[in-house]
DNA sequence: GTCTATAAATAGATAGAC
DNA sequence: GTCTATCTATTTATAGAC
């Protein structure tokens, strides 16, 4: 079983993002991870150098995962109403991403996650957030002040990635759980109207 | 130090919360606990038999505080807007409280804090849900149907809480926050307003 | 690159004196 | 109710054989 170096780490990843996003960084043991994934215990200090580092790495492919498909979903269909419901759909099928994303960004310990690499105070917007931005400036033409733009993004994106979270969750849990997810495409697709609507408006 | 149990209890209960807010369950010892309370390591167990136990009497009284303070607003002020806007400003002073139930509800160990005592499958809504549902039928009438008041609920909570964790934690993290208290009041009142306004039109 | 063995630190929990 | 001391288990990380 020599030299399988890349499929060792990627299977490292994926199962970690799986674990830290169930259990959280540091309810996740590098043991849990190498029986996880089937490896040996030494073999994630050897590709990772340290267990924080593993973090590192799934939050940085992470994101970008993130910001490349809500580039190509909304370069594919053009329409800020189906790129919102196909986005929740993508958060869905990759809801560990999503999970293990936002636990990050809930903790104090490991926020410096979300701090771009060359500017040290930029916050990082939500991923794709630029392509949602400019989604809504196409469907509302060059009018549209930049204040309601930002507001149109941060209603449609929060409302997408909060009843992600909690379908997600919910459903992982095994509870009985209110909504399906056409229930929740219906309420992005309400959401998006109202909002693009009172911004026709002004 | 004889006799002062109720003091001891709550702040450690105190103390835990905030700890567990900003590092998780997981990430916190009750070594943490018992120094930043000033306490002795030995009392946690003795006010609470175990860790886990300590994690069950915060959430439940976070629940109950949170749901207390939703009515006790509403009943004030009569507002769904005004209600909507405080329940934002009482996540901001008792940030703790929202982040650390957040957490926990995001995690599928501790999930079951979220399934009431009584009947074990079902999963409790968000607190105050009923106070905020009952507010949004007295500014509609009788005549507005429960899937409408459902769906504005869903639209208008899912809001304030996620600007709210994102709010606090931005500010925690000591990174350069975009917006401000003043502008996630404007963005909670707008949306507050069309969702309202959509609902009348049918 | 993979493995075993182990170091060094820390975890939750408890026993027993006061 | 508080404290010290301690047991047992588990943690991250590394050294060194293969």
């Amino acid at each position: 079983m020599t030299y399988q170096c890349h499929d060792t780490k990627e299977k490292i990843m994926e199962v970690a993002r799986v674990l830290f996003s169930d259990h959280g960084f540091e309810g996740t043991s590098v043991r849990d991870i190498a029986k996880a994934a089937d490896v040996n215990v030494a073999s994630v200090n050897y590709h990772f150098s340290n267990k924080e580092n593993l973090l590192t790495e799934i939050m940085r492919s992470g994101y970008e995962e993130c910001s490349h498909t809500v580039k190509s979903i909304y370069e594919r269909n053009n329409s800020l109403e189906e790129t919102l419901v196909e986005l929740f759909q993508y958060f869905t099928e990759r809801s560990h991403n999503l999970v293990s994303m936002f636990k990050i960004k809930l903790s104090t310990q490991h926020s410096h996650h979300f701090v771009a690499e060359g500017s040290k105070d930029q916050l990082l917007g939500p991923p794709g957030g630029v392509v949602i931005a400019a989604a809504i400036r196409n469907e509302l033409g060059p009018d549209v002040t930049e204040e309601d733009v930002v507001w149109a993004l941060r209603c449609l994106f929060t409302h997408v990635v909060h009843q992600s979270l909690m379908y997600n969750c919910c459903m992982k849990q095994g509870t009985s759980f209110q909504f399906t997810d056409t229930d929740i495409e219906k309420s992005i697709r309400r959401l998006t109207r109202i909002v693009l609507q009172d911004l026709r408006k002004k």
